[in-house]
DNA sequence: TCAGGATAATCTGTCGACAATCAGCGCATG
DNA sequence: CATGCGCTGATTGTCGACAGATTATCCTGA
């Protein structure tokens, strides 16, 4: 029923730890459904742990905003609506521009070397065989390496323990059939040539604009899908 | 010993809810010094109440970065460092420049007129009494209304739940005797008539000089200080 | 005198149990 | 027939206690 642990680490030293890696894996990766209640006691019995860690767990996902508490109620895993994807992409603009800068400035010539390899390697798979899922992960990879190179943990910290779940949850909710995967390669290898000339300037402009331009294509596909249905709320597929 | 509740409400549903609250004003202020190990039993004590809602409180603060764990051994406050207050401001200049664009995108006329009055009153005060501590709540309460003028409940979240205690917890730990402020009205003043004019590009330039200018400000103060002696970690009051 | 190891005390992590609160449901009543 | 009320069941919030781990202490020996 559960797809088993298939890469995350989990050797943590606490329960509760462990409980929230798998909780939040399980939660992005639509295993448990958007909306659906979470109870304390089915979950507990589930993974074989008592009520106390996964409390601790659940107050740290209430932190990260995966889940929505109501005291003495219960806890509901959040509902994804549009708006608040677009919100995120906003969000990714300032933060992932302000990224690309400082990468520019301070990423070494070796990272910056692999950084170059990646998007050889990304190339020559959207070459292949066109616009598979596996780029889109691939997509992420690309922007995690920026925000990992721009060296301000805290940006690092923002970016990766919060935004990219979320961004990560949203591509599992749906298709994410991205017909732009060629246009982005490209911005992508501007960007990296920006950062490899260590123009900042240059590389937070284009950063911003791929960024928004990945927003503004979202936003054309959510209204035309959404031509007399809601996609406000996701259907929950128990 | 403690500063009794001085002005939060403190009238959520849980316990754990409150402890937290109260937990990270401590923080925040000072009360509980930086750096200083946190033993769960001494605090439940304290407080009167028992380890599990302390334990749920406190896994809220290591997500918000005010503690630091380390499994099986404890948690201690951070201690601050002119390194992360730096990163700080990185991250306010990208957010909160995009927050004043999308402000004077959006903000109202009545919002924009209360910012206005607010920035009067600033100004009036900073006349009469010079830089006072007062003024750097102030300060904080111009951020903050451009931040809630965005409409990006996200941007919100972060800046306001996240940022802006730490921000205040340097301001507590630092005297913060700014001789910047005068300069640093005028730029708000600024910022604000740009959002009047819907001049969000203008805006978001003009915020991100104005939190540059600031951190400078501070790194120039910093390396003052820092003339021979340490100001990395600071003194625990204890 | 100082280094090293064994012991003890304390603390964290985890668990099960009790009390308070809320959602759902049936029933009475206007 | 619709609406308000009380009851029941389950769930959440909270507590105290136990097990494992870590830190501090003290004793021994070189």
């Amino acid at each position: 029923m559960f797809v088993s642990a298939d890469d995350v680490s989990d050797t943590s030293a606490t329960i509760a730890d462990r409980i929230f890696d798998r909780l939040r894996q399980a939660i992005v990766e639509g295993e448990i459904p958007p909306g659906s209640k979470i109870s304390e006691p089915v979950l507990a019995a589930r993974y074989g742990i008592s009520r106390g860690p996964l409390r601790e767990a659940m107050r740290r996902l209430e932190s990260t905003n995966l889940v929505d508490r109501k005291p003495n109620v219960g806890a509901r895993v959040i509902t994804l609506s549009s708006d608040q994807l677009l919100e995120i992409y906003v969000i990714r603009e300032a933060l992932e521009g302000m990224a690309a800068r400082l990468a520019a400035q301070q990423m070494s010539d070796a990272a910056i070397a692999d950084l170059q390899q990646l998007l050889a390697q990304h190339r020559s798979e959207v070459a292949r065989d066109g616009q598979t899922y596996f780029q889109q992960e691939g997509d992420l990879d690309f922007h995690f390496r920026i925000v990992q190179g721009s060296g301000n943990r805290r940006l690092i910290d923002i970016l990766c323990n919060d935004l990219y779940h979320l961004a990560r949850m949203y591509r599992c909710q749906f298709g994410m059939k991205s017909d732009r995967v060629r246009d982005a390669i490209k911005e992508h290898e501007l960007i990296a040539d920006a950062i490899a000339e260590h123009d900042g300037e240059l590389a937070e402009w284009l950063m911003r604009r791929h960024i928004r331009l990945s927003r503004r294509a979202v936003e054309r596909r959510l209204v035309a899908e959404n031509s007399g249905q809601s996609v406000s709320t996701f259907r929950s597929r128990h």
